[in-house]
DNA sequence: TTGAAAGCGCTAACAT
DNA sequence: ATGTTAGCGCTTTCAA
């Protein structure tokens, strides 16, 4: 049976009033009565109960994320990342995985009540899309990630996906690559990474003057290494000559890697392979590979700031008070790698 | 301002009981009287809330899970595991990261005010020990993971790690290896991974009748690719013949792959490796890597159902009705790969 | 500077 | 079958 705010009172012989002045740093309160407080707290080993709390003041200290799933490794780190920055605001994170892009159960999750308990949402969807924009008018503070969504009622923070595909494409046709394949395409998709990275990438073509060829771009709708390897292998089957790669994630990139090794190419002698994402570990394949950082460390910094301050209402709920949602975009690096040096 | 059980209770003309009763599937409700409820929660847009139920009924139906960092692949994959495994009991988990084994934050972590909205905490510690034990006897269900600690006041989940060492020591030997470097020991460590692992591979060695090398055990303090390839360059360097590597995890067995290919070595020609724990992208890595699975998915489904049980009392806590501390052992698995093949 | 007291929204014992 | 009511532990006016 833990102690509660009228145990420590009795003790002390105060109220629970003063004790929760105590409790919360309250200038005017005599030091000898604090003495005593403390003393009682410390003597119960009294712990204030956050879900009381909670129920009072209508914060619970609890942050959602809501992402496709922990065993990719982009969004590990992005957890890993948005867990940090929390901490530093003494939140704390609880985390949905809503599956591989599973538009139902994204829906699903933004009215779940498991996320009642949350004085907020940090939603990173994959299903979803354009068409259910308004689906993110919630009755709670909510930032939302990734390129599926833009122009939504709530904040959103995101990447330079044209600007970064653009610099990785760049990087490739300065280095002299002219037959560079996609791999990651979605066909069909009317927004999203798959659809910003490949736009990124036609117009560094474009600017170069370099011709365009369909079939260079593999599609993948899942984009694990499995996949990367299967559509490098199928291109090679294929016969269509290429003389680089362009991951549209790490992983795919890494898949490919592999795949080609398998087949004798050499890297980067015979094909320049660059990926997207900055994972940890393309700084360990062999070699190691040229990836762009989209500025994950930025993006779920941000994101807590901005939910963050949605919540303690200092910036109202959008489109409330004239603080309407706004767009966040990260500043990307370029990391050179062995895999693309010349 | 969200709906009450009073909102929708003068809305469908009955007392707050009745909408109670509706909520949580009670029997005996006149079946127009819950359809008038369940009409009026719908027109209201009523949402219990979870806060304010935790206060009453001391629970949340949220469960902590502690654990070194998401940015480690075994630990991402674990906490994926562990979420499914909750979302299947309906429970939601709240990941707390800890530091890459700092035993203060661990401590500190197990009465953290954080935690006071968890109903339990799933705990895998990497920095505190067998010393530490009784710091475990907490005032809330707490199961224990890892292999730093055994014997302590709680449940615990863990991995047969001298059978599973044995088992990928003995698969080395089987195809004729006789040197097998070591890496990722843990010097002056009581209890651990390490410690466990590494007498698993001097049991299979002792078995063969094969000396055991001071020379071929290569301390890693963090268990990361970067600490991996650098023990296997230092090797090299050393000229200390061997034809075999077990990495104690396979982030460390993955950087070594690296480290040896860069030097030219051929894999598995030269050098088997093998490593532990059964990553997904064990799979993609050139060559392959072969890997011990200590039962991760078991791991996870048992932890959260034994937390679960004590939550909800079926078992009591440890020590308090005779139903003591258990431990669990989930069973391992063997995954032959291009690594080591003969 | 400190105390008394009214709820926050819900559950559950008790009453009808 | 449904209603009444007393808290759960805390924050927060309002008084003293």
């Amino acid at each position: 049976m833990p102690a509660t705010l009228h145990d420590v009172a009795a003790l002390a012989n105060v109220s629970i009033k003063t004790v929760s002045n105590v409790v919360h740093d309250y200038k005017h309160v005599r030091p000898d009565t604090r003495e005593r407080v403390l003393a009682a707290i410390k003597e119960l080993g009294y712990r204030p109960n956050i879900t009381a709390r909670g129920l009072r003041s209508g914060r619970t200290g609890v942050i959602g994320l809501a992402l496709p799933e922990l065993s990719l490794s982009y969004f590990a780190e992005l957890a890993d990342s948005v867990i940090r920055a929390a901490e530093k605001r003494s939140l704390v994170v609880l985390i949905e995985q809503t599956g591989g892009g599973d538009r139902e159960r994204e829906i699903e999750m933004l009215s779940s009540p498991r996320l009642q308990l949350t004085d907020g949402l940090i939603f990173s969807p994959l299903g979803m899309g354009m068409a259910d924009r308004e689906l993110l008018d919630v009755p709670y503070p909510l930032v939302l990630l990734g390129e599926r969504i833009f122009g939504g009622p709530t904040d959103h923070v995101t990447m330079r996906n044209v600007d970064a595909a653009r610099a990785a494409t760049r990087h490739l046709l300065e280095r002299g690559r002219r037959r560079i394949a996609v791999i990651g395409g979605h066909e069909g998709e009317d927004m999203g990474s798959a659809t910003l990275r490949l736009r990124g990438y036609r117009e560094a073509l474009a600017e170069a003057g370099v011709p365009f060829d369909e079939r260079l771009i593999l599609p993948a709708r899942e984009w694990h290494r499995h996949d990367g390897a299967r559509a490098m292998r199928d291109l090679l089957a294929a016969g269509t000559p290429f003389d680089a790669v362009f991951g549209l994630n790490d992983t795919l990139a890494l898949g490919a890697l592999r795949a080609l090794q398998e087949a004798g190419v050499r890297i980067p002698g015979d094909v320049a392979v660059i990926g997207f994402d900055g994972l940890d570990e393309t700084q360990y394949s062999l070699p190691t590979l040229t990836t762009v950082d989209p500025g994950r460390d930025e993006i779920a910094a941000t994101a807590v700031r901005v939910l963050a301050e949605r919540i303690e209402g200092r910036r109202g709920a959008p489109g409330n008070d004239g603080a309407g949602p706004r767009e966040y975009l990260a500043d990307f690096r370029l990391i050179e790698r062995e895999s693309t040096a010349s």
